[in-house]
DNA sequence: CCCCCCCC
């Protein structure tokens, strides 16, 4: 619904008379409309005239070959008269669109204005003269650098508007200037920035320029930003990783089911960086690994199991599939978009129970992936470890008792034999293995612990590895404090009791003497995540229910 | 004027 202002009649060499239209909605005016010539009617009975009321049924937004935007009226219905609306309606100041450009058009007209081609070696910049209205798709953090031109800092971040795509950088006061005001997924109106050739080497935008701000660069948010595009990801299901090509840049979307704790590492270049990886699965069933960097890497916070969202993440094929965020990279926690809450649903309905396959190997069967959860009750009730094989399984359990007797011997000291040596009582230590006497020997630790939980309680053995990480304290310490420190000793022992752990332990039914009993042995020992074992509880009992 | 995309 609209009033109209004003209409005259524009200069038109040939063809039907056209028509500009200075259109009102009560708040602003807009004067870069035309009426299209099958309207032409309206002017000529003297129906369209300035002060009516319209009511605008059909538009179409063009823009002219030198960049300027107008509105098409293609259709329209006149409400009031002049006479009837009874004059002007509100007090509208004018709504400006002349001289927001496309920015496809706006590096024509670069072109055009300084007629010098912008691929001319050493790279002609050119100041951009045109308000361009984007919105921000890509936002980095800010940079230093260092190097034998100088040092300075930056960041920069990508815009996309109807037409296309391109980066802008600011460095050193420009970051300050503007750093804060420019955030990811708003619209901007930007002005005087400068223009370049891009290097094409560092960039996956389709766009053969870019732009850098300058002091007199302007950056003012936008409201009105309705026919700028959101941020549009290509999302590829992650069992479709499979079938491309290592080092594409693909768009991803999946649960957060587990991450990493946050990890530093240095790289081949000597720079320190933060790390983490993350689990993520999606409608296919598939999982895949994904490591995010630096301070996306510091801040994830995955236990909520998130959705995460990356646009232009890279395939590779460590373990087989795995994705990295690049610098170029969006990582988006629970986006506002449809495929984010489709996923949601899915995943809190069915997709925690399934029965999920990574893309990626992890060397560590304690990442969460394809653990096989088990209830310290399902070993007598599954009759596990009867087969010819040993199995394995996972269990969170409480330490009820450790026996101290007989939890350390005296071992060979040499580095792959762990033989319990003999006392010669004479300084000397003989091993039957090796078939020698040392003078010295190590201690080693074999461990009888009861664990219990909620259903039964078992006995199993830890040795060495196991053991010290149940007790806290390596062999040679605990083997000297029970020479020299019983009580400190002991204490070592109380403590470990009414701890909770992860256990992943071994499963076989042994034979001894004619007696066949089922042997647990701890093969490792993690600190708990109830998160992860209850979603494996319950995928347990959702696969009995099936 | 940056341009690093990393580790297992």
């Amino acid at each position: 619904l609209s009033v109209c202002q004003n209409i005259r009649q524009i200069s038109n060499a040939s063809g039907p008379p056209r028509f500009r239209l200075m259109m009102s909605d009560g708040q602003h005016s807009l004067t870069s409309c035309l009426l299209a010539t099958q309207l032409n009617y309206l002017s000529d009975e003297n129906l369209l005239v300035p002060n009516c009321v319209c009511l605008l049924k059909k538009t179409v937004n063009n823009t002219l070959a030198d960049g300027r935007r107008v509105v098409v009226v293609m259709d329209m219905d006149i409400l009031k008269s002049a006479e009837e609306a009874g004059g002007k309606i509100g007090n509208p100041t004018p709504y400006n669109t002349d001289g927001i450009v496309l920015l496809k058009c706006a590096w024509m007209k670069v072109r055009n204005c300084n007629k010098q081609p912008l691929e001319a070696p050493h790279g002609v910049c050119s100041t951009f003269r045109w308000t361009i209205r984007a919105r921000v798709t890509n936002k980095s953090s800010i940079r230093t650098w260092s190097n034998s031109r100088g040092e300075g800092k930056l960041f920069s971040f990508e815009i996309v508007d109807e037409s296309g795509e391109i980066r802008i950088t600011a460095f050193n006061k420009e970051v300050d200037k503007f750093f804060s005001l420019v955030e990811q997924g708003k619209v901007y109106y930007i002005s005087k920035a400068t223009l370049k050739p891009a290097n094409k080497q560092y960039t996956t935008l389709k766009n053969d320029y870019e732009m850098t701000l300058h002091a007199h660069s302007s950056i003012v948010p936008c409201d009105d930003n309705q026919s700028i595009p959101t941020v549009h990801c290509d999302f590829v299901p992650i069992a479709e990783l499979e079938n491309r090509d290592k080092d594409a840049i693909i768009d991803v979307i999946g649960i957060c089911k587990s991450a990493e704790d946050v990890s530093r590492i240095t790289t081949k270049n000597s720079r320190e960086v933060s790390k983490r990886a993350l689990s993520i699965i999606d409608q296919t069933g598939k999982v895949v690994t994904v490591t995010l960097w630096g301070e996306e890497a510091e801040n994830f916070d995955g236990s909520t199991q998130p959705v995460v969202a990356i646009k232009g993440a890279r395939l590779s094929d460590f373990g087989g599939r795995s994705l990295s965020a690049l610098f170029s990279s969006t990582v988006m926690v629970n986006p506002d978009i449809p495929q984010a809450f489709r996923l949601r649903a899915w995943y809190d309905r069915e997709g925690f129970a399934i029965n999920s396959q990574s893309l990626t190997e992890t060397r560590s069967a304690g990442t969460g992936l394809n653990v096989n959860w088990k209830t310290l009750s399902d070993i007598k009730n599954e009759d596990m470890g009867h087969g010819e094989k040993a199995q394995y399984f996972s269990c969170v359990a409480t330490v009820l008792y450790i026996r101290k007797e007989n939890c350390l011997y005296q071992a060979c000291p040499s580095a792959d034999c762990n033989k319990k040596v003999i006392d010669q009582q004479n300084g000397l230590y003989r091993c039957e293995k090796c078939n020698r006497e040392f003078p010295n020997f190590k201690y080693r630790l074999l461990l009888s612990a009861n664990l219990a939980d909620f259903g039964d309680n078992q006995w199993v053995t830890c040795f060495q590895e196991t053991a010290e990480a149940l007790l806290g304290h390596s062999a040679e310490t605990l083997g000297h404090l029970r020479d020299t420190d019983e009580a400190a000793f002991d204490e070592v022992f109380q403590k470990a009791n009414f701890t909770t752990h992860i256990f992943k332990n071994r499963v076989k039914l042994e034979t001894y003497n004619d007696e066949s009993r089922v042997k647990v042995t701890v093969m490792e020992v993690q600190p708990v995540d109830h998160r992860e074992y209850s979603r494996r509880l319950l995928q347990n009992i959702y696969k009995l229910a099936r």
